[in-house]
DNA sequence: TTTGCCATTATTGTTGACAATTCTGATAAC
DNA sequence: GTTATCAGAATTGTCAACAATAATGGCAAA
């Protein structure tokens, strides 16, 4: 028996898929930059299929793009698409917020309370890697209330699609603290039941990410696209 | 050089992925029914590793579950999961259908009308497989009309999903029939530009095949699910 | 200096063999 | 007759070596 329990092969493909997500997502993988195989099966320790699925798992997302004989890179997002993704995300997340039932549960209340504490102290302490991992959770635990799982997978889904274009807001600080405080103002929105304000924040809520990134990137590769 | 252009892989897995696809929305794998890589991929004349990613994507789109060291079953939708799903779709496709520009581009309608023959003609020779496949054609051209491929994508997946649930309606002639009509209708409203005519149309699109399908799974497994 | 070609290297794609696990059916104990 | 146990078969998971392809860099010709 080893020392350290083997994990299952598919939990072992997720992890690597995870922590090649947080990379991309914070921009220490930069747009283009190839993912190579061997190297990454070597810094995880798994073999090379492992990394397979993982990339194949990444390139579902959207984060990443592979060419035949040529492997996987960084996925760049056009200003189009980054529009079109989040057209999408403000129906299905508005529409989520919409069919959350009101009022909440306590103990839903009180998930997200502890949960936007470690966001909060998260961009405290200016870590963006704990702030995203509590942001996406912030994100699931509220709009996983409706009661849809299918279409919260769906949210997910597309929030993962342009997590790559958050590189640029992930590390600002400014960004992290609004973040916050939109957080505040919806658990806030919630407990007053009051959904109009609490739609409204979520559909708010989308639009600085967008805009920055937007902005970034029509400043370094002008305007088309 | 091969008699037979030898495909890339990534064509290939897609390929098994679809014909499995059809065969599970078709009813000839049953749920619970499992799925043997090596019995496909002889039949597919691929190697193994091609048909594991091929049920990879089979579970990704939720027509397949897999367990650990027991492989892959075509899966059972309980109702609440196709009430949910459906409720999802209802959305997007509205939402989709609201976004259409009216008046549609002429080669837009002669490219429905296209499918829509072929979907009529499959209907009328009980082609259920080519029926299956007009009418996916058929959704995929007029929901891509709405300009944003990322809600497309979306009402694809989620399309994809339920078409297990399908088996019980895709061999059904009365319901193949009135989807015949169902289309015929949406390229009038098209035609006619009357958006709200459209948006209804595809609202009630939606319905027989999810109450067909709930209706049959309550009776032959009782109400519980 | 630049450009085109070629050999070398780096990387991905494919394959068959083997290991680990689960399923099946027979046998024996109760 | 039923249940427990076990060997064998069937099936999935893992691996390392090999093949195919694309990237790299050096060298010669202009």
């Amino acid at each position: 028996m080893d020392g350290v329990e083997r994990q299952a092969s598919a939990a072992r493909v997720k992890q690597v898929a995870n922590v090649l997500e947080e990379e991309i997502v914070l921009g220490w993988l930069q747009p283009r930059e190839r993912l190579i195989e061997e190297d990454i099966a070597s810094r995880f320790e798994v073999k090379r299929h492992v990394v397979r699925e993982a990339i194949a798992e990444l390139e579902r997302m959207g984060l990443v793009e592979r060419v035949q004989n040529k492997g996987a890179a960084v996925r760049m997002l056009s200003p189009t698409e980054v529009r079109q993704i989040y057209s999408v995300r403000e129906a299905l997340e508005t529409l989520a917020a919409q069919q959350i039932p009101l009022p909440p549960s306590p103990e839903a209340i009180d998930l997200l309370v502890d949960i936007q504490e470690q966001h909060a102290a998260a961009v405290e302490r200016g870590d963006s890697r704990a702030g995203f991992r509590a942001n996406m959770a912030f994100h699931n635990a509220l709009f996983g209330a409706c009661g849809n799982p299918h279409l919260v997978e769906l949210i997910q889904s597309l929030a993962q699609k342009v997590h790559g274009a958050r590189s640029y807001t992930a590390a600002n600080p400014v960004h992290l603290a609004r973040a916050r405080d939109d957080h505040w103002a919806m658990i806030e929105a919630l407990k007053a039941s009051d959904r109009e304000k609490l739609v409204q924040l979520c559909r708010e809520h989308l639009s600085p990410s967008r805009d920055t990134y937007i902005a970034s990137l029509e400043q370094r590769f002008g305007k088309a696209g």
